[in-house]
DNA sequence: CGACTGTCGCTAACTATTAG
DNA sequence: CTAATAGTTAGCGACAGTCG
């Protein structure tokens, strides 16, 4: 795994954003079902007993205890009991996005899946739902990690390595950029000049950029020129309009502005705050 | 003298919309 | 998916001035 690959997967999961809708744990009536509908949100099911009918696209399920259903957003669904001993499970209604896209668009992942770990998981679940009844901010806060947890337990059982990139031809393209931009970080790019090296036209390159990366393209340059003004700080003694002309700011007056924008340190207050790293 | 701030004006970049 | 247009916003450079 090469360091622009990681960087790329890091900042791809910077704009990963997680919200619950609920969480509860059911013990499913006679009447449980509904057909052929297309939630806009993901869904979880933990099976803790019972039996039952999930059915995703047109492949029909039947979990059994101790698995993990995903139902994800904006795929035809249906769940309907088959028996008198209904369901008993753990589940949420969640959204997890990157940019605009449902973060399982970007996996190839099974939509039942074993859980070795049966008590770390329903903890988990418990866990989330006495969070989505706190109205701390703490608790709001922690919910989330705990719903990345989970997300996390899937992704890891499922197998699943990488992004799916070659699915979103555009965003092989993006990986692209993303990796000339961190090579190129000290020269003067400009968005019009990266859309045409890619050959996008300018418009469509900024929506697309923002659509996969969560910012437009200059900002995202600005913040990794900044990432790169830290590292130097941090690790060097050059002076600030050094630091300002090798991070491809060509005013250090500008650059100075912009570092206390986003850091709340001027560039020397952060030198002097930072441990040295030599 | 170097580092930083405040302000001004220009323009590149962004967004929304529409169309092919 | 690509492109054009128009209105808005933010980036940027320049300069004067302050601070230590």
């Amino acid at each position: 795994m090469s360091r622009q690959n990681i960087l790329f997967k890091r900042d791809f999961l910077d704009n990963l954003r997680v919200n619950i809708i609920f969480s509860a744990y059911t013990h499913c009536w006679q009447g449980w079902r509904e057909f052929d509908y297309i939630p806009d949100f993901n869904k979880f099911y933990f099976i803790c007993e019972g039996e039952g009918l999930i059915k995703i696209c047109d492949e029909e399920f039947y979990p059994q205890k101790g698995q993990l259903v995903l139902m994800p957003a904006g795929i035809r669904q249906s769940y309907s009991t088959i028996s008198k001993d209904t369901f008993k499970k753990y589940w949420c209604h969640f959204t997890a996005k990157i940019g605009d896209i449902n973060v399982f668009d970007f996996f190839d992942v099974p939509y039942v899946i074993d859980i070795d770990n049966v008590n770390e998981l329903e903890e988990l679940f418990k866990e989330l739902i006495a969070l989505h009844n706190d109205q701390k901010l703490s608790a709001m806060l922690r919910e989330k990690a705990v719903m990345t947890e989970i997300i996390a337990c899937f992704i890891e059982k499922a197998n699943v390595e990488d992004f799916k990139v070659s699915r979103f031809a555009s965003l092989e393209k993006i990986d692209s950029v993303v990796k000339y931009i961190d090579s190129h970080i000290s020269e003067n790019l400009s968005v019009e000049s990266l859309a045409e090296h890619f050959h996008f036209h300018p418009n469509y390159f900024t929506r697309i950029f923002k659509k996969y990366m969560g910012l437009p393209p200059i900002q995202y340059i600005n913040k990794m020129r900044i990432e790169r003004a830290k590292y130097l700080l941090r690790t060097t003694d050059l002076q600030i309009n050094e630091i300002a002309a090798g991070t491809g700011f060509l005013d250090v007056y500008y650059f100075s502005r912009s570092f206390k924008s986003l850091t709340g340190y001027s560039p020397s207050d952060f030198r002097n705050i930072s441990p040295n790293s030599f």
